[in-house]
DNA sequence: GCCAACGTTGGC
DNA sequence: GCCAACGTTGGC
């Protein structure tokens, strides 16, 4: 089991969107990104995420797991196969973690949102889930 | 609203 | 294949 985190604009598809979503799933499309298009790629059924809202929040504010794996984006008019995952919320963050925690946190400080900001789709370490998990109230646990 | 960081585009 | 110009993201 692999840990990501993905990021949105809570504008364009925030967690209250996803949580009122149809079985809290969504095709997490419109990913122009090699880099963001690849980690998608390498994602695993079961495997977790975070759930990050980007811009005036910016924090981590729930899990979800990935229920389908990377398939092409039909939204993709650029021709260069972007694909997509397909994603479910399953725990919202009793305690959000806000970006400004996550910089204060010496374990945290290695994060890619931390040293890379813009990539909207990144891995998360082993230890960093867990230490986030632990911050956000998250439970670690698997069903 | 500004700007740094980064990715992409296109001319050469 | 290089690199300048440009556009976008996202934190501040």
């Amino acid at each position: 089991m692999n840990y990501w985190l993905i990021k949105s604009e809570p504008d364009t598809w925030s967690w209250d969107d996803q949580n009122k979503s149809p079985k809290k799933t969504t095709e997490w499309d419109g990913v122009r990104n090699y880099q963001a298009n690849n980690c998608m790629k390498d994602m695993a059924k079961g495997d977790r995420c975070f759930f990050y809202h980007s811009g005036k929040e910016r924090s981590i504010v729930g899990m979800v797991q990935v229920v389908k794996t990377w398939e092409l984006d039909p939204t993709d008019k650029t021709g260069r196969s972007f694909g997509m995952v397909t994603v479910m919320a399953i725990q919202s963050a009793k305690s959000p973690t806000t970006l400004a925690q996550i910089k204060d946190e010496a374990k945290l400080k290695d994060m890619v949102l931390v040293k890379n900001s813009r990539l909207s789709v990144q891995p998360v370490t082993g230890a960093q889930w867990k230490q986030v998990c632990k911050m956000a109230k998250l439970s670690n646990k698997q069903e």
